[in-house]
DNA sequence: GTTATTGTAAACAAGC
DNA sequence: CGCTTGTTTACAATAA
């Protein structure tokens, strides 16, 4: 019967019509254009898994594959046969994550260590492309053992601090080193290698870099790549605006410096920039040659991403120790329209008529979502691209406070929807304030700080926030001089959250023979403490479960962890469920400064908070 | 198949 | 009158 109705039958008739075009639009990246439970229409879903699969064209690779002894595995197999997910499927996670890490060891050998591989001249080297597909394989085993452990954190048995996800990936850097990718634009240059790959996969440069840019979201997904932010934003971050700068300047192109053609492996001499166009529109012209090359500086770009990632993280734990403030923006990984949750959480938290930040300007700041995402956000993330209904609720091990602690900087940039039920971000925003009580409006505005996606379709969204906020019992309306707070009744909400793993031996069976047993303790920790403390899970929690054996954590979890300390130790939890504010607390700006350290580093770029206090141009849906 | 949960839409009322 | 806030109902989708 449901699949008889294509569309979502709206109840309502004449409404449901102008209704429906804007709400397309909002789900379109959840349900994509295919229908109701079509995972592969799911664009950010997709986007990892094409991240996967179809960035490194394992099919093309396939020719070439018996030049490497790798063992045959499915894993190597072609994606049109069989894809990361039913890979997944197929074996069970210690399986993926041994046979991951074998074939990625094994290539890493091959690459690193055959010194023919080291050949200068690989434009006469016919191992060339065995080394393109070396490094693709890496590329494409690296993401999937990412994408393996984003897996393992949906099912909520893995914590993984940020950054934490990139460290496998770092390990490629260190193996492709820039003289390899030198050599891999020359081997790319002397061959079509991925010739077929890029005819596979579609890939169109023809529009310049804002699609090379985002091709990785465009082949997978092109409603959500073409479906830009309220503020004019792509959803996938494209340094476009940086390389068109550049274009309009005069006498000046990206490509061209110091006499010579920089296109990656190319370094032709040209006499000045007419002549370098010429060669530019001969050499470089759109062809297979090309894109492919496009396509490897895109993973190149990438990595480097990650890896900037990673060493900003490191910088703000490093300065955060020293007690020291950044010196300076970090305009790449930090966009500047950020703000700080908690700061901005206190600031906003009583004083009307602030609240409501600016969402990210496109002029301003290029969403990072790439840069943020796969790295720190754990996988339950990824619900949002599947059914609507797929929320995490809480309800397995993956506490929000941590989830929220360790991504909230990806779901404030990243127009993804949060993977957590309306009832849990509710009672989420009202326990993070020092006084658990929280008007309707200012939790609007927590949504609206917190989660980029909760910047348009404001009418749908709120609607269901009044509307939780009446129908459960947990949230409790308490009238105040002011007008009227909304507190959570913490018994009521653990009384309607449904048992947790201690009453599921089936659930714990499962994650027993499915992981070892550091994950378990750890999610099983992490449970404990979700369920017992009704307020914001300590810091000692996410250290235990971070510490399980499974996944090596080290200082990269220090913001997330340090955040929790900021939300838990400077205002410790009280042990009275409701306390009724009797006037707004105002002048607690600056009660936390350490915030401004612990949240991420874009607070330190923000001036003052308040600048971001107009309203937002939402409904910006036509 | 049933039930509970959740999200969405909408009607409605009260207050400002 | 318009908006916000709050309540309620209805329905669909999903998971248990």
């Amino acid at each position: 019967l449901r699949e008889s109705s294509p569309q979502r039958t709206s109840p309502a008739g004449p409404a449901s019509g102008c209704c429906s075009g804007e709400l397309e639009g909002q789900r379109c990246p959840e349900e994509g254009g295919g229908g109701r439970g079509q995972p592969s229409s799911c664009p950010p879903c997709c986007f990892l898994l094409q991240q996967a699969t179809g960035l490194s064209s394992p099919s093309s690779n396939e020719g070439k594959q018996p030049a490497v002894q790798v063992p045959v595995s499915v894993a190597m197999m072609s994606p049109q046969m069989i894809t990361p997910q039913q890979m997944q499927q197929i074996l069970s996670p210690p399986q993926l994550q041994a046979l991951l890490q074998q074939q990625q060891a094994i290539m890493l050998q091959q690459v690193t260590l055959d010194p023919a591989e080291l050949d200068p001249f690989p434009l006469e080297h016919p191992l060339g492309n065995k080394q393109l597909a070396f490094q693709q394989q890496l590329l494409q085993m690296q993401q999937l053992q990412q994408q393996h452990l984003l897996n393992l954190q949906r099912q909520g048995l893995v914590s993984l601090p940020p950054g934490q996800g990139t460290v496998p990936l770092q390990t490629l850097p260190q193996a492709v080193c820039p003289s390899d990718l030198q050599q891999l634009w020359k081997e790319v240059t002397a061959a079509q290698p991925v010739e077929d790959s890029i005819k596979q996969e579609g890939l169109d440069l023809t529009t310049n870099t804002s699609n090379s840019t985002s091709f990785s979201a465009a082949k997978v997904s092109p409603p959500i790549s073409h479906h830009p932010l309220p503020n004019g934003q792509s959803t996938m971050h494209t340094p476009r605006r940086d390389s068109s700068s550049h274009e309009e300047t005069p006498g000046s192109h990206p490509l061209y410096g110091h006499g010579e053609c920089k296109w990656p492996g190319c370094e032709t001499l040209c006499e000045d920039l007419g002549q370098f166009v010429k060669h530019l529109n001969t050499e470089h012209a759109l062809d297979d040659r090309s894109t492919a090359q496009c396509r490897v500086q895109m993973q190149v770009v990438q990595q480097l991403e990650i890896q900037l990632a990673k060493e900003s993280e490191r910088l703000q734990a490093m300065m955060a120790h020293l007690h020291m403030r950044p010196s300076e923006p970090k305009p790449f990984s930090q966009p500047l329209n950020l703000v700080s949750s908690a700061t901005l959480s206190k600031s906003t938290s009583d004083t009307f008529p602030d609240g409501l930040p600016h969402p990210p300007t496109s002029a301003t700041a290029p969403i990072t979502p790439l840069r943020q995402g796969p790295s720190v956000i754990s996988s339950s993330t990824l619900h949002n691209m599947g059914p609507i209904r797929r929320r995490n609720s809480e309800k397995f091990c993956t506490p929000i406070s941590s989830e929220l602690a360790q991504n909230h900087e990806f779901y404030k940039n990243a127009d993804v929807r949060p993977p957590f039920t309306y009832a849990s971000l509710i009672r989420q925003a009202i326990l993070e304030t020092p006084d658990r009580q929280l008007t309707l409006n200012e939790i609007y505005n927590w949504f609206t700080r917190m989660f980029a996606y909760f910047r348009r379709n404001t009418a749908t969204w709120k609607n269901a926030v009044r509307h939780n906020l009446s129908l459960h019992k947990c949230f409790v309306r308490v009238e105040n001089v002011k007008g009227a707070v909304w507190t959570v009744d913490e018994h009521e909400y653990q009384k309607r959250r449904p048992p947790k793993m201690t009453g599921s031996p089936t659930l714990v069976k499962n994650m027993i023979s499915g992981l070892g047993y550091g994950a378990l303790n750890a999610s099983y920790q992490a449970a404990l403490a979700e369920s017992s403390f009704p307020l914001l899970n300590s810091p000692t929690m996410i250290n235990t479960s971070s510490a399980s054996g499974m996944l090596h954590v080290g200082h990269d979890d220090v913001s997330s962890t340090v955040e929790q300390v900021n939300s838990n130790g400077s205002f410790p939890p009280r042990s009275h469920p409701v306390h009724v504010k009797e006037e707004p607390a105002e002048a607690e700006d600056d009660s936390r400064p350490v915030s401004l350290m612990a949240t991420t580093n874009q607070n330190v770029t923000i001036p003052d908070d308040r600048d971001l206090e107009e309203e937002l141009p939402v409904e910006d849906l036509s």
